[in-house]
DNA sequence: TGTACATCAGTGAACGCGCGTTCACTGATGTAC
DNA sequence: TGTACATCAGTGAACGCGCGTTCACTGATGTAC
């Protein structure tokens, strides 16, 4: 790689860790500004269109990076199950570190999911489906492997997630003692869905 | 009720509808300006200082409605099921009928639950918390009254409406036919829930 | 290796625009007597 | 009932501001010979 090129590339990470560092508990991606987003970065405004067509193109990126943290997370969680074992528990507290350290990318991830734009919600669709269908096929293979088999992995999955997600959208705002309460709440719903997916017998009332 | 105040109060109504209009899937409630929602109420900017300090106050008015519906949506939810029975089928019925007539106002709380004004998600987790109250005591009598009794009924009306929601979300976008099928995922997950916490049997796994 | 030319990331001035907010005002509605 | 005064919802001009985008440019880096 040449020089000049390396050089454009560190300027592109820097306007996106720019844009990412805005994203606080007070700032929407929409609330952002191509000026302020390249002021942070250290270049001139007109500079941004060198990397860009404009800010959504910028946002875009983020949400691909976002799914490859997601991706990592969901690979470092099933090696943990492998070797610790406890389902429920072990994947919350993996995805509590996970938010610790990306809250700004979750953050994303979670507003613009229900955004405005609709390339965003239709990247971020695409990434929880993909998200959801790993962790179907996950949940499958962990009943194969002497669990009792579920009746229907991608509802399970699918249910797991938002309720994870969910969340962890709350745990954004919380403290240390609230997390701990919401992570208790969180491991419970989660068993019901599994145990609730598990029972082969019908439930004694028309529900 | 003098005819003045009357005319002030139909003007902050126009107010509320034009921005609740205005509130479709391209626009966050962020992106409204003063200007624009005075227009479309049909006065000057300057007289939207007569009935709201800033387009905040004139948002919390906003949720403070939607949380009226919402609990009208649960009283005419509690009323069916308890003619016709089918308490999941029935309920998800109801709620797919509100967010048809409501799906500005639903926006708007989905949205702004995660979004950029700390006194927005203040409110509208009161208002959520508030709901979810109400329905763990609907489910606990429910379980009186010849059902089986829930373990933690409040854990599941938290569940049961986080996955509620997340269903309007994607169903605010959806097509008829997206949208049975939703609903149908739905109500899996529900049952999945209830039958959940209603066992009482250990798990066969160590989840 | 040296030279002449091409590329292109970054610049700074300039533009028109819609914004929120202030201000002194108007004139219909309401009230006191 | 009539009159004089008070209230106050709505007005229109004006302000300064940050915005996105255009344009012709600079000058270091890269390349062809």
């Amino acid at each position: 790689m040449t020089t000049r090129a390396q050089q454009k590339e560190r300027t592109r990470q820097a306007l996106m860790n720019a844009a990412l560092q805005q994203l606080g508990p007070d700032r929407n991606f929409a609330s952002l500004s191509l000026r302020e987003v390249a002021r942070e970065a250290g270049i001139a405004p007109t500079s941004f269109y060198r990397h860009f067509n404009d800010l959504e193109e910028l946002g875009l990126a983020l949400v691909d990076e976002a799914g490859i943290t997601l991706r990592r997370l969901m690979r470092q969680a099933r090696k943990r199950v492998a070797k610790k074992g406890g389902l429920v528990e072990t994947s919350i507290d993996t995805f509590f570190e996970y938010l610790n350290s990306n809250a700004n990318l979750f953050r994303l991830l979670l507003r613009e999911k229900s955004g405005v734009s609709l390339r965003f919600r239709t990247a971020i669709k695409a990434e929880t489906d993909h998200f959801i269908t790993e962790l179907a096929a996950d949940l499958s293979r962990f009943g194969e492997n002497g669990g009792a088999p579920l009746r229907d992995p991608k509802a399970v999955a699918d249910a797991l997630v938002v309720l994870v997600f969910n969340c962890g959208s709350e745990g954004l705002d919380a403290d240390a003692a609230e997390r701990k309460q919401l992570k208790l709440k969180l491991s419970s719903q989660l068993r019901m869905v599994l145990r609730g997916d598990l029972d082969r017998k019908r439930s004694p009332e028309p529900l």
